[in-house]
DNA sequence: CGCTTAATTGACACGATTCAAAGATAGTGG
DNA sequence: CCACTATCTTTGAATCGTGTCAATTAAGCG
């Protein structure tokens, strides 16, 4: 578990999620008050930040790292219902309870405010709500999609969706159309992969060894894949084209 | 399909949806001005409202009735991602195209507003940018909760967390802890429950005889389910309680 | 280099789907 | 008012995909 300690200076204007998170539309005065308020708080890879029911003092934005939120039942099912990456927001405004069980699957930093202050802030400055709105509603459309694909999907589409997923969410904007930036690492074991295609650990490894077989993809250890073919595993995930839909 | 003819005044203040919608926290004055703008539009029993791609020049609320949002894929399977109830919203700030497939499953009014000048008016009325944040995180919520049931549920723990769910969502507030609104009207085909819960008719058909044959419920015609023990069907549905979680 | 943990593979079981047919229901016209 | 018809629902039998349980292999770390 040995990572560089991202050093991350205080300063709002150089945080990485500066032009993405809620504060992204802040004015620079808004990022002065924000700028008072917040803290870091960092987690180890496989700490819990919170399980459902907690009483939620703040609320933060995943600065680094990856963690989970998931729903579990009572004889122990799990389903994640989401993945939080660098930029999201955790906790909401009006809602003192946390409703899923968060996990840090890799070094975390989050920028935390404490609830009411920052909920003050929130109805002063339209900037923070709107792109709260915004967020809220980008996590609502990857929800739906992942409903289609829990209830409908195979397990090879599920697994193929997935590939194309961290293939999207990794891929550096702008120089990957070059073609080469199909190597995937994933910060992912085979039961968070299951937990999240709603499979088992058995049946993901089964799917990954038939795509390899079948030369869409090359498996080089436990954490890296390569793919070889991504029109087919394009394919192979069931997902038609977004009909243009790219607002 | 006949259906008496709602009618329904021009004026906000007897709208039937007025304490709920995106115009809940309206001052008098606000309403006005969403008065000026808005119109409504009628659905039969049956009739597309929308399909994924579609340019929306318009957003509105569901006034009356019943829509589904449904994600298909190339191959005709189709997911249902969210069930449209008086109240709920349809089209985003920002989002020129639908995302979803919309369906009017039972008689549907809605209230129109023209996207552009509506936009306008939510930059210029905290009220209403407010409770569209609230109303997206609740549905975000109710999406996450289902991607669980989809990914984890068998199908009699399905079928019963729907019955628990159209049996809340058509609880008349305040009386039914009297015990008997336990008697619910399914304004929902099979073929509809089913492409909700991600499996196929017959096996919805074969719980719900299941159900009854183990006394939980009563199947009295298409329509009709009489919920005998509600104690039973919450077992069954496998959902933990909430923790205490109502905010 | 060995040890611990994660991943893979295999055999089998079970639940849900598929395909097919019969039964019930609601709407229509005589 | 009843028969007729189209549609929806239920039921049955066989199949297929994924889960379960168990054993083996590989990877990563001290």
């Amino acid at each position: 578990m040995k990572q560089t300690p991202e050093l991350i200076s205080g300063d709002c204007s150089e945080c990485p999620i500066r032009h993405r998170a809620v504060c992204s539309r802040c004015e620079p005065e808004e990022l002065d008050e924000l700028e008072q308020l917040k803290y870091y708080r960092t987690y180890k890879a496989g700490q819990t930040i919170a399980v459902r029911g907690d009483d939620l003092t703040t609320v933060s934005s995943v600065v680094t790292g990856t963690a989970t939120l998931s729903r579990v039942m009572e004889d122990g099912r799990t389903q994640i219902v989401g993945l939080l990456l660098p930029s999201d927001f955790i906790g909401r405004p009006g809602r003192t309870h946390a409703q899923y069980d968060i996990q840090a699957i890799s070094d975390v930093t989050l920028c935390c405010f404490r609830r009411a202050p920052f909920e003050q802030m929130v109805t002063r400055t339209p900037h923070v709500s709107e792109r709260m709105l915004e967020m809220a509603l980008d996590e609502l459309d990857a929800a739906r999609d992942w409903m289609l694909l829990l209830g409908r999907k195979t397990a090879r589409e599920k697994v193929a969706s997935f590939l194309l997923l961290i293939q999207k969410r990794s891929a550096r904007p702008g120089g990957e159309e070059l073609g080469e930036d199909l190597r995937l690492e994933l910060p992912l074991t085979r039961e968070v992969m299951a937990t999240y295609l709603g499979l088992t650990i058995e049946t993901v490894s089964r799917q990954l060894t038939a795509l390899r077989k079948d030369g869409v993809i090359d498996v080089q250890g436990k954490k890296v894949i390569v793919i070889k073919d991504l029109i087919a595993l394009m394919m192979e995930s069931g997902d038609d084209d977004d009909g243009g839909i790219l607002d």
